[in-house]
DNA sequence: GGCGATCCACAAGCAAAGGTTGTGGGAGGT
DNA sequence: ACCTCCCACAACCTTTGCTTGTGGATCGCC
């Protein structure tokens, strides 16, 4: 059986939205029929009646609005995605550039575009992923207005502001021996060789500093991984325990996939933080970004607000 | 410009995955230059460069992993609701028939049954989608092994089991006055009028009831409505504040379109309930789904566990 | 340095999915 | 009973994407 496409599932909301597929097709910019029958093609592909035909218009049955707040996530999902990529490509004049780290360019900007386009912040934003000294130098040498780091040193000569805090979470595969524990301590950690990113990307500094503190320091990692997928597959495959950023984790423990261990320890945590060049006055669009980035901040799911 | 299609996301992992672009042709079994033609299109498309090609294989560039992960994100969420959109049909013969409240199987179900898949249990689950009292119904006369509802009243003749707490949440627009408040007096929420879910669904007798227990009563509503995406757009347009499940919240608070009012009282929680017919000792799919819902709860984000 | 293997890209042909125009039928409201 | 609005059926057509066939580049190995 072959799956819904995007375009099904937007019609789908379409119909919802406006309450007959002639609305629909009004707005999606075709004709009637093609709704008609394209919805029909949805319906015979999952095997369910979405729609209540009348007279008067076209309902969603129970079944249909289910699928219908199933679509809008993944729609939701698509939009960011989009325009996400549309900030990273750097063909066109951007108003605003930015410089920011992989953690932050993976889990945060796709969100904070969607939420600036919406609320039509008057600015195409440039991002640049990089690590968090790529970032720095990129604000130094005015390559971007402004960046975001991982890091807890704050340069010099740079204005800041701490944005959200991130924290490192440890996660193994549900069949995992530690899945069960409800506590791990600290030493059991600091000898067992972890999976985590590369050591530039300041993931291995938040837990080495951490582990510091209690006078430990870290076994040398299992492996050195550079793409997210990397470390699922391999902790999945019973590679054992893995070091990630929260954001990171997120959806991965949101559907059972990973599970967290806790630590007996305070939480391993780092600053996000905004930087931006403290001789200059900050330009219109980039206060709006900034603001947009300060009041979202992670949004609703994992870590702390400041 | 158009959007990707979720075709093209599943190559790029596919290559992500396999390390060239011949490996994925021959796991999604196409031939090499369809992949090739189809990559190249993926990025003119997105004005990106995605793929470092060379002789060894392909791997992808920066820009190609973060939209390699965003599209992970677009791919579970289809996945999840191709998972829950099967368990809804009817036309195949279950091995395990569950009746759900509206807000689980809208919200919990996907994650369930993307996890069942997964870890292969040997289930077909065949979901059908009720109110509370429904689900009650439907295990009291056998006609499903499972139910799940959302109201904290045990039915007697059932076997229970508390899976997880779920919350009523206020929800304001970005904008709304209440947005910017960091606690609302109870008071003040009872006496202006609501956006809510029709009187069946178990939200209102939630919020009236923690109401009551300050003496206090629910001003009449401000609408029902049936649909999550007319609470969200009767919401959006300014139309003040709305009580939902922090489940149905969830997403619409990571993104910023709502904002979570705190109200200065204990949070407005209800029980999600297991139900089955405790005269029956309960089969193995039925025990193994109730281990997956349990061992999951809400998932990572809001709630708590029990 | 030549040779084979591997991987990717270009080109032409073909099949299918999706859209359009044209038309018919049913249910409400007047 | 009529008009209007909405949805479905049918034939045609355009576009998209896959296939087969082939060429060119790079790496490893004798």
């Amino acid at each position: 059986m072959t799956e819904p496409s995007v375009e099904e599932l937007r019609m789908l909301l379409a119909v919802q939205a406006r309450g007959s597929l002639t609305a629909a097709a009004e707005e999606l910019g075709v004709t009637q029929q093609a709704v008609s029958q394209r919805m029909r093609a949805l319906e015979r592909r999952l095997g369910l009646a979405l729609f209540a035909r009348a007279a008067r218009g076209t309902t969603l049955t129970a079944h249909g609005r289910l699928v219908a707040d199933w679509a809008q996530g993944v729609v939701d999902q698509l939009d960011a995605l989009s325009a996400a990529a549309a900030s990273l490509r750097a063909d066109r004049q951007a108003q605003l550039r930015v410089a920011a780290s992989m953690t932050i360019a993976e889990h945060l900007m796709p969100v904070w575009m969607v939420s600036t386009g919406a609320h039509a912040i008057d600015a195409r934003v440039q991002l640049t992923a990089v690590n968090s000294a790529g970032a720095i130098d990129a604000v130094r040498i005015g390559q971007v207005e402004l960046g975001f780091i991982e890091t807890p040193d704050v340069p010099r000569r740079l204005a800041s502001r701490t944005i959200a805090v991130d924290e490192v979470v440890i996660v193994v595969a549900p069949g995992h021996p530690w899945a069960k524990r409800r506590r791990l301590p600290l030493a059991t950690l600091a000898r067992t060789p972890l999976v985590m990113r590369e050591a530039g990307s300041g993931t291995r500094a938040t837990v080495e500093a951490a582990l510091a503190r209690a006078d430990l320091s870290l076994a040398p990692p299992a492996a050195d991984v550079s793409t997210t997928a990397a470390i699922r597959a391999l902790v999945l495959s019973g590679g054992g325990a893995a070091a990630i950023s929260a954001l990171a984790a997120r959806d991965d423990l949101a559907t059972g996939r990973l599970r967290r261990v806790h630590v007996d320890a305070p939480p391993f945590e780092r600053p996000l933080t905004a930087i931006w060049d403290g001789e200059r006055v900050l330009a219109e669009p980039a206060r709006d970004f900034l603001a947009v980035a300060q009041r979202m901040g992670l949004g609703s799911g994992t870590g702390t607000a400041p």
